[in-house]
DNA sequence: TGTACATCAGTGAACGCGCGTTCACTGATGTAC
DNA sequence: TGTACATCAGTGAACGCGCGTTCACTGATGTAC
């Protein structure tokens, strides 16, 4: 249907702003992302943007979420390939998670490690949606870890995870040969197989 | 002497300047500083600041290892007053720098937690600045490990506390209960008194 | 000691620029008859 | 089937604002004689 097509025009081009802005905010941050660039990203001009978003927050608030489910699929996808190559659950977690790959991809990576010290920074409506992928990201560490976990252990693997991707991050070459050994020592202490 | 006077007005100006630029970045980060509210905060005018500053990045670049030393001065205190208590030099460290102050106080703390994930977006010299407070804080932790533990567990224990103290600030309050309990994992993982 | 001059930290107006936001308009797509 | 009209996603110029930076000036402090 005709109809069908101009919507799906209009859908596209919303899927590719958030597309944009997602990477966008990973990349530099909550007050890197530009209304301008982003729109460029998505091969538009800036004077559309508020035919999709109600306002610049709008769009980070919406990124943020769809940064997550972003980030999600493609660390479930190297998790469940290192489990089918016989990894526990709990390995595979933190080698998926601190993977090289990862480090390095920070754009396509998890929101919470792109964004971590900035997110107690942000006003009302961001500060919820940053609480609810931290939220997240310690539950998706409980449901990983064995049942009879002491419960406090998915935060603090959480946060060892985020802060270990961090400073790897920020060390760059010499951060990545740290890592390994991170990797390693989280595996021995929380993987009980 | 008059010329002393002088100079140490300016030289007080300077100083007022730099702790007000500390605290902002830590509370705002990198962004986030503004050289007229930074100017304000020292009580001066914006006017002022390039006789101070030869630009904004070489404030930031300052104000880093500015903030490192009053962090460190604030956290030593705090981890030297828990081992006249009768603490360990690992538990001293790990309820220090996790201790409930130093998540509510992040514009007098610790600038690797307060600043992680912009650091790697940074540009040449406020990068290297950054990197250099990262090293700071793991050579900190490997000098308080006793000196037969595994090299790279200090790397480990800082990223742990780096990324306990963002997840629990992000989080509000349902992140300090959470740390009372990450603290006491970590002291069990790494004190072997 | 007092007076005229020099210094220089700090002031505040001004500038250029980028950014978020608005809005009148365009032109391709879809509808009515 | 073809023609006239309606819709609406997207365009691009324009706006106001805040920010980093510059610069001519001020006025208190210090020096020279």
């Amino acid at each position: 249907m005709n109809t069908d097509t101009k919507q799906n025009r209009r859908e596209q081009s919303h899927q590719r702003i958030l597309d944009a802005a997602a990477r966008a905010v990973r990349r530099q941050g909550y007050a890197g992302v530009g209304v301008a660039e982003v729109m460029k990203e998505a091969g538009l001009t800036h004077g559309g943007f508020y035919a999709h978003f109600k306002s610049r927050d709008a769009l980070l608030a919406a990124a943020i979420e769809h940064a997550a489910k972003d980030s999600v699929r493609i660390l479930s996808r190297r998790i469940k390939a290192l489990q089918d190559a016989g990894a526990s659950p709990v390995r595979a977690l933190v080698e998926g998670y601190l993977a090289d790959e990862h480090v390095n991809a920070c754009e396509r990576g998890c929101p919470v490690a792109a964004l971590g010290s900035e997110m107690p920074r942000q006003a009302d409506e961001l500060l919820e949606v940053s609480r609810t992928r931290v939220r997240g990201l310690v539950d998706k560490v409980r449901q990983t870890l064995p049942p009879d976990a002491p419960a406090e252990s998915a935060f603090g693997l959480a946060a060892s995870m985020v802060g270990a991707l961090q400073l790897a991050r920020a060390l760059g070459e010499e951060g990545r040969a740290q890592l390994a050994a991170t990797r390693a020592a989280l595996i021995a202490q929380y993987d009980k197989t």
